[in-house]
DNA sequence: GAGTTCAGCTGGTCAGACCAGTGGACTAGG
DNA sequence: CCTAGTCCACTGGTCTGACCAGCTGAACTC
């Protein structure tokens, strides 16, 4: 038999196709086709089931991944079957934490990460920011500043606030995606470890300060100096918790 | 009676917790405390169902999602159980590929994500790497070069392979996995926009030529300038595919 | 000892049932 | 006529029990 082998010929790896996986495949298709749109309904879960000549089962399987992927909502006793939601970065914000939590990651590359996410929306905030959004800035500074006289929490409320504020600027919502997370990962993962003296008066009025200097920056549309002056805080404030060996690629972010 | 109403009181909006939503949160739990590592194994569907007291079905709901995420794998027939898997890229682009596809995400915040973090990742390979490593993206070099004697499709693979072993001389893994999916996902919104010019021999030959500049900043150690370099390499290979007003927050992320 | 067979498990799918909740239609009251 | 209340058909969530094809490892054969 002519048995002949095709040279450079590779075959990829196959896995079965599930029932409940063709039906979501389905259902992402007319999405993207626009024959779905949010704010839609799917039929019901029995309707569904007549529809792709599946079992129950198997469609509520596909929903439960739409359902978990943020594509549908189904509330029990609705008449009006699933819900088609609006796209939003709800699930991938699940998965960049999904990320930012795999134990193999050090505390060192989380800053680092916010050190360059951070400086990076505060060098966009400097060019793309308008008047009003420099007063709002502005603003979120005198939050601050007023949270002081309150507890740590609110202080730190409104230091969230602050750079969500300069993130929204930056016009990238994957910027402000990835901000947010980092920063909550970061926060959870240095929450036991923060020491008494981290929220001393003294502390939060350095920390204003230097959120100030930012800003000043931002107006006068220094990008570079801007980004440089937030990193080097990011650093003051984060490298303590730090085991020494690992800060040197948190360095390596400042001077430039 | 007292009624009496607390000020400033707010209660969350509560919907009802299914019971798979449980199970994936507790198989979740288990994952980020590390009582639940990669590679090791679920117990069989039905040992679970006896586990956590329910069905079937909604073991198996909970099974699904988890899978769809990207956390466990399950094979027919395996003695075993479900496989708990290493944390993949893979959701997360999925992600990200959906919300770029309906224009939640353009592609103008794609590049711009995409400029920090390969310039991050080269400033911060120029401080980190060992003699060794600037070898290997020296290889990877050659590597390029010969593709362009071959087709489009080498020598756009032996790119990746420079930047992917750029990014692992950064030592985050974190600026790793973002550099690689978003990547991926500006690869492919371009993928049917890409004209015949981009693949043409003089545009190849000049892009290897700025990556023997890149590489040439990372020898010297000048962080600075090898991140300044690559980003405005990324701004003039995908600047064309912008609308031009949407090209400012790019030029920011250049000029500093 | 090497190869084969086979039984017991696995996950994938199906069918049918029950329940609590929803919301629209219908009805009684103004 | 409009409103307020009742009611019921139908929804999704869960459970039970069943069948099938596939994988594995141990028993079995040569």
């Amino acid at each position: 038999m002519g048995a002949e082998m095709a040279k450079g010929l590779r075959f990829q790896p196959v896995q079965p196709v599930r029932a409940y996986q063709r039906i979501v495949e389905q259902i992402e298709e007319a999405l993207v086709r626009g024959d779905l749109a949010p704010g839609q309904r799917l039929p019901s879960e029995r309707e569904l089931v007549t529809q792709f000549a599946v079992s129950r089962s198997t469609v509520r399987e596909a929903l439960r991944v739409l359902e978990s992927n943020g594509v549908v909502r189904s509330r029990p006793g609705d008449p009006n079957g699933p819900e088609i939601l609006p796209f939003s970065a709800g699930p991938l914000r699940k998965q960049m934490t999904r990320l930012a939590r795999v134990d193999e990651l050090t505390l060192s590359e989380l800053i680092a990460f916010r050190m360059i996410m951070d400086g990076a929306a505060i060098q966009l905030a400097s060019r793309l920011r308008t008047p009003e959004q420099l007063v709002e800035m502005e603003q979120t500074l005198v939050a601050m500043r007023e949270a002081i006289e309150e507890d740590f929490d609110a202080f730190s409320e409104a230091d969230v606030a602050f750079h969500d504020a300069v993130a929204r600027v930056s016009r990238n919502s994957l910027i402000q995606t990835c901000n947010e997370v980092v920063r909550g990962v970061v926060l959870g993962l240095i929450a036991d470890k923060v020491t008494h003296a981290a929220n001393s008066r003294a502390l939060m009025l350095e920390s204003l300060q230097h959120h100030a200097e930012v800003v000043e920056a931002i107006r006068a549309g220094d990008g570079h100096a801007a980004a440089r002056i937030a990193r080097q805080n990011l650093y003051d404030y984060y490298a303590s918790y730090v085991p020494a060996p690992e800060r040197e690629p948190l360095r390596a972010l400042i001077d430039d």
